[in-house]
RNA sequence: GGGCGUUUAGCUCAGCUGGGAGAGCGCUACCCUUACAAGGUAGAUGUCGGGGGUUCGAUCCCCUCAACGCCCACCA
């Protein structure tokens, strides 16, 4: 007996979205398990930031690195997903400080820092799965046992013996150095931290005059209240028009303090005036000077940015404020020459948004030189590699260049720094324990230092500290061994510098090996128009909306088919909903074959057995197989998600499913059953193909078409390239048939003739193989083109008299007409596929007289073209033919 | 200032080591045909940014110009 369920004509991703998400997690199918291929496949997910909510980039994350360990558990490997959450210092505390003043009006140095701190924590535990559920939604398999915080104790006991040990190398210094301090954070940050924005500004022309001399200099600079800051100035040594005053004193304006002329390769004829004022405290250059002259250094500015009290009756103010006041003030005295306006760049807060003041303070430091030549090295031998490679470069230039990393933070949410002080014996000294006296005099009075580390120093420790390192016994149980290296890491390119060279340096650090073999840098996902999604310009797409929308799978399919090697996905609603009839498709195909499932097997037994169309679809399976295949192990998504969109659509949909509609609808049971099983066959095999990028409905129909014994589609084989599956001539063939058919109807159309009627159709062609192939297809030119009769045969044979024809190479297609013919029409038609032909044709003619070409062109491409030329040239013949005998 | 990238059908983009341009969406016409109107059938559209070069042959390689975008860079 038949079973059947009514099915609705539209799939509702909703329920077997929750539904199958549960029973794979409740079923541990996202556990790593050996499997056939016998090798381990990892990829950790770039821990998303506690304060987040998942956005259009972290549903390309979970996308991608998602298919891909699909893909790999299918094909057998041990795979593990690895989730994890970032602390993401800066951010949480500023969105936590933010919230405490809206409720409380307090702020965090109203509180201890033990009770803010729990302030956080109430916060992280309150607000901080949602973005794992948000990831649970898209699908995510993750083995979310191993799920990680970046504060968790083993990720802080790696942070604390790296930096210990780097301390103890003396790799990781304290110094005064000039840092970006951000004056809203009050901290220092580093340079990856800071981005420089153009601004309007103004080069202020101020005159300096010389001690003891009637001359001047005249200085040029965006800031002018800095001046209380100046300890030299500074020309070029080889510049004829100040040369002679090296040596000689300057007096600053407003403060009148003296302070030396020198000469300084670094100052620029051309800019400005040629002539600089040298403020070591505030700014970058200026230190440098600074350090070769050794220049004393005046710091003017207070830890929130204004100016303190070394600037007379401007401490106080804003550095916006002063810069006006002091311009006015100079211009007042005589000595304010010209203002020019300047647009220039200046360093902003990555995350405050705030103009960056360079500031000396003391920080903490690492050195990365070594650590960096090692990293880069590393790339270069191949031992991990960059999809698409010119990825390559962008690395390569951050770390050829490196620049010590300042890592103190001013901030309390983090890790602390594990460097004690002793108050009695002056000892500092780092260690991963939490020290009680001093390891030196034994003296209890000591004290950690308070700063906390960057954010990216536990992130760059994540590949191995989410396996369990430094902790043996976790490092064992988590089976480091095994998923260390990672297989790739996939992330966008906007943090290659702070991430991805980051954990390249630290991880070949500390173990002496790359944390990963491959880096898959993907696109950027923007608005439909190109332009970054943003709050201010409200074009954010939400991943929830669209999963709400159109369903999990299609939006997936829709990333995916946008992922490849490109640099941005702009991504349209539109065409998440091209893509949910997509998804509706599958869903219908299934409709179609459900009722006859009963009478079909899932395996192919005798291939021998299998006629022309069943054949032709297991090769086009087996194409798209190998094209998937290939597409995935690349990071070719875009390329995957096409082969299998246009296996589903246009050769199993449009061709299989019509083809089978006369067996499945008459009475050769045999025939039936062969059919259904080959139908059967091949949609068990196309959801497996697509279960890594539409995992939700793949697996709700594999319920539906699985055998009783076999488990869920997760852990089925993904389908390969089989050899026994190659028939090229069907494919010829059933291509042949395809162009017949659509030119049949398209000479209906041509005259609007109504798709229930029928026609007869005369098929004449050269090709005897072809002609016989006609002939056995006789039923099928009925079902897909409404032909009453067909006659096939030789050219030799006479045509028939009223007709509209359509010539196609080989073959010419007759319908014959009882009314009257628009001859001009079909003259008109006939001859414009003459010219085409013909165009078309002198191309391969040309080559073919062509002595170089015949003499320089490879084997395969000059049988190519004899190929096309002889074959354009009959299909001439006949156009030409047959436009005379209607002109007649 | 340095570097990278992009420019292909109305829109968004593919096009692998050079052999004669594709997809999706949109558009037009006709169809509610017994899996699917979230559908079917047929159809239109490209000086492959401009110019030059290499080659038997260039969307693809080289040079050059132009437009757009991104990243990096010490605020004279």
């Amino acid at each position: 007996m038949t079973m059947t369920t009514e099915l609705s004509t539209t799939y509702s991703p909703k329920e077997s979205e929750s539904k199958w998400y549960k029973i794979w997690e409740k079923g541990n199918y996202f556990k790593p398990k050996k499997g056939k291929a016998n090798k381990p496949f990892c990829i950790i997910v770039p821990p998303p930031n506690v304060t987040g909510k998942l956005h259009a980039g972290h549903a390309l994350d979970v996308t991608t690195q998602d298919a891909l360990i699909r893909f790999k558990r299918m094909k057998g490997y041990e795979t593990l997903f690895l989730p994890g959450l970032d602390h993401a210092g800066i951010s949480t505390q500023s969105v936590v400080e933010k919230m405490v003043w809206e409720q409380e009006k307090k702020t965090r140095r109203d509180f201890t820092r033990e009770e803010f701190l729990k302030k956080i924590w109430a916060w992280k535990e309150e607000y901080g799965n949602t973005i794992l559920d948000q990831q649970k939604a898209m699908g995510a398999s993750c083995d979310w046992d191993y799920l990680t915080f970046t504060l968790d104790p083993i990720p802080n006991q790696a942070v604390k013996k790296f930096f210990v040990d780097m301390y103890n190398e003396k790799l990781i210094y304290q110094s005064d150095y000039i840092v970006n301090w951000d004056p809203a954070l009050q901290s220092a940050v580093s340079d990856a931290e800071v981005e420089h924005i153009e601004v309007q500004g103004a080069f202020y022309h101020i005159k300096y005059q010389i001690k003891g001399s009637s001359e001047h200099l005249e200085v040029a600079t965006t800031r002018p209240e800095t001046l209380f800051g100046d300890t030299a100035v500074a020309v070029n040594p080889n510049d004829e028009r100040y040369k002679h005053l090296i040596g000689k004193i300057a007096v600053i304006p407003l403060c009148n303090r003296e302070v030396p002329i020198i000469g300084d390769e670094h100052v620029d004829l051309e800019k400005g005036t040629g002539c600089l004022k040298v403020t070591p405290g505030h700014d970058f250059n200026d230190f440098e000077i600074g350090k070769r002259h050794k220049l004393p250094i005046i710091n003017i500015l207070n830890l929130d940015g204004t100016l303190n009290n070394c600037t007379m009756e401007f401490s106080g103010l804003s550095c916006k404020e002063a810069r006006k006041k002091i311009a006015k003030k100079c211009d007042e005295i005589g000595i304010l020459i010209d203002t020019k306006n300047h647009v220039h760049p200046v360093g902003h807060g990555e995350r405050s948004g705030v103009i960056i003041e360079p500031m000396i303070s003391k920080q903490w430091f690492v050195n990365v030189k070594e650590m960096s030549r090692v990293a880069v090295e590393a790339v270069e031998k191949g031992d991990t590699t960059f999809y698409p490679k010119e990825w390559e470069n962008t690395y390569f230039s951050w770390l050829r260049d490196p620049k010590d990393w300042c890592v103190s933070r001013q901030l309390w949410w983090g890790h602390q720094i594990p460097v004690f002080y002793c108050k009695e014996c002056l000892h500092q000294w780092a260690s991963e324990q939490n020290e009680t006296e001093c390891s030196k005099c034994k003296s209890e009075n000591i004290y950690q230092d308070p700063d906390v580390l960057d954010t990216w120093f536990s992130s760059g420790l994540w590949p191995m500290s989410t396996l369990g390192w430094p902790n043996e016994a976790a490092m064992k149980e988590k089976k480091f061994d095994t998923f260390f290296p990672n297989s790739v890491l996939i992330t966008g390119f906007d943090i290659i510098f702070f991430w991805v060279a980051r954990m390249m340096m630290m991880s070949l650090k500390t173990q002496q090996q790359v944390p990963f073999k491959d880096v898959y840098i993907h696109a950027i996902v923007r608005d439909k128009l190109g332009r970054k999604m943003s709050k201010s310009l409200g074009n954010g797409i939400d991943p929830f909306d669209m999963i709400e929308q159109y369903g999990t799978d299609a939006f997936r399919f829709s990333l995916a088919s946008g992922a490849g090697y490109n640099r941005g996905i702009n991504l349209d609603p539109e065409r998440i909903g091209g893509f949910r009839n997509f998804i509706n498709k599958v869903w219908n195909a299934y409709r179609f074959i459900q009722p006859h499932l009963n009478s079909g097997q899932a395996t192919l037994n005798n291939l021998a057995e299998l006629d022309h169309h069943e054949r032709w679809i297991l090769a086009e399976l087996n194409t798209t197989a190998k094209a998937m295949n290939e597409a995935l192990e690349i990071y070719r998504y875009d390329e995957a998600s096409s082969a299998v969109y246009s296996f589903v659509y246009d050769k199993y949909c449009s061709w299989f499913i019509e083809l089978s509609k006369n067996i499945l609808n008459g009475d050769d049971s045999k025939t039936k059953a062969k059919r259904v099983s080959v139908l059967k066959f091949v949609f068990r095999k196309m959801l497996a193909l697509l279960h890594p990028i539409t995992p939700f409905i793949t697996e709700e129909l594999w319920s539906h078409l699985k055998e009783q014994n076999e488990d869920l589609l997760i852990t089925q084989d993904y389908p390969e390239y089989e050899s026994q599956f190659v028939f090229k001539d069907d494919q010829d063939k059933m291509n042949k048939f395809i162009e017949v058919i659509t030119s049949i109807r398209n000479l209906r159309a041509s005259v609007n003739i109504k798709p229930k009627d029928e026609v007869n159709v005369e098929l004449f062609s050269d090709n005897h193989e072809l002609i016989q192939y006609y002939r056995a297809n006789l039923i099928n030119f009925k079902e897909l083109a409404r032909v009453r009769e067909l006659k096939a045969g030789s050219k030799e044979l006479n045509r028939p008299n009223k007709s509209i024809v359509n010539i196609t190479t080989h073959t010419e297609i007759f319908v014959p007409l009882e009314g009257v013919i628009d001859l001009k029409d079909q003259i008109a038609r006939l001859e414009k596929e003459l010219s085409k032909t013909e165009i078309d044709y002198k191309k391969y003619e040309a080559k073919m007289n062509n002595a170089n070409f015949m003499k320089n062109a490879p084997e395969n491409v000059r049988a190519e073209v004899v190929q096309s030329e002889k074959e354009l040239k009959e299909k001439i013949k006949s156009l030409k033919e047959n436009i005379a005998q209607f002109k007649e």
